[in-house]
DNA sequence: GTTTAAATTAAACGACTGTTTTAATCGGTC
DNA sequence: GACCGATTAAAACAGTCGTTTAATTTAAAC
């Protein structure tokens, strides 16, 4: 029995999926009232905006994710951070956890996440910050509790270099997958993609300077 | 004697400035226009369209980068690679050679490259692939040598997570210079940030599986 | 069955985009 | 000075976008 959705959740659905494939910018109304089957003037009536919409289909994902990072990254706070590679592990299982909203959640979560930062969303960074900026804060904590070396200076720049190698291959992630696919005759989910990224990033964080 | 600059010129000297601060899609023409101090029309009577513009103003660039990149790849190939930095190492040269066309030409390049792989531009990734390809395959060879413990399929994963840091940063640079400023008082340059951006993405890239 | 609010629909609005058209003007040549 | 191609100028074009309006339909409460 097949539930019947409402048209807000119709919405949501086929926003999510654009917004992934091609990004906020890139995707009308029409495009999403088009795939989800509703009229073009019930995004407005039910969300207010598209930026409203945008905000919808975020939290959705964040507030499964985020509070998922932050215990563990409390628990690995608690009992001491060693590594920068442990710190990036805390992220893992919060993301495959996505896929219980969607069985392509994780990628989705983080293609939108890529979105976010390569489009210029400033109310979405403004929002994210306001609704969990303290588990930004306390990555932040942990990474530094496991690279006393480095200056803050140091920390801030390589987290955002970071933040791009992430991003990017998110946002590119299709295609890439797919070039991946013919060239390696591998297929990379998303949780492959993660495994790959995190050796990558730890090496970088820590790396001397 | 303040030479006084043709049409063409000035369109496209104020197109670099707004693509690279604002990405080309969220640049219009009539802003274009508007800074040059010309008629709407010339972009299309001398460029064609704003494809074309995009490309022009892009190939300024690559034209001075590429083959300067060129010849020290080719130099280190044959002395022989021994590190992921050197290879890196090699684009800083070229990369600060640009401040001849532009004082601020550095990061105006990268900013341009960032945004023409952060947005979909495909007519600019052929464009280049064709024009340039060659360069991009050489690299490849010489970071491969430098890292013959990594399969072609970690390489090709992790060179992409590599230019996503760069790209990434590149276009996010004003904000984030900015907020560094405040929090640290360093002024970042190009340069600098080319500088903090090597050690973190040979280490990235050299990293154990 | 009537009433009332919620939800859906079709249509238009106003603002913006890149591009094209048509006419006017500029610069150099005979 | 008259000609002529190259350039500039103002205006309109055709398309897309997010949003709003006003009318209609649906669904639940009484």
């Amino acid at each position: 029995m097949a539930k019947v959705l409402k048209t807000k959740d119709k919405i949501l659905n086929a926003a999510e999926r654009l917004f992934a494939e091609q990004g906020f910018e890139h995707t009308s109304l029409r495009q999403i009232t088009g795939i989800a089957d509703v009229n073009l003037a019930s995004v407005n009536y039910h969300f207010g905006s598209k930026k409203a919409l945008i905000q919808a289909v975020m939290e959705r994902y964040h507030s499964a994710f985020m509070p998922e990072l932050d215990i563990r990254l409390v628990e690995l706070e608690a009992k001491g951070v060693t590594s920068t590679e442990q710190v990036l592990n805390c992220f893992i299982e919060p993301l495959l956890s996505l896929q219980r909203i969607n069985p392509n959640g994780t990628s989705i979560y983080l293609s939108l996440l890529g979105h976010a930062y390569s489009e210029i969303q400033g109310h979405l960074r403004r929002f994210t910050m306001q609704n969990f900026g303290h588990v930004v804060q306390r990555f932040l904590a942990c990474v530094q509790q496991a690279n006393p070396h480095l200056t803050l200076s140091t920390l801030f720049w390589r987290l955002h270099f970071t933040l791009g190698a992430t991003v990017f291959v998110q946002v590119s992630g299709q295609a890439l997958s797919e070039i991946a696919e013919a060239d390696f005759g591998e297929q990379a989910s998303a949780q492959d993609m993660i495994a790959k990224l995190i050796p990558f990033l730890a090496a970088g964080i820590a790396a001397p300077v």
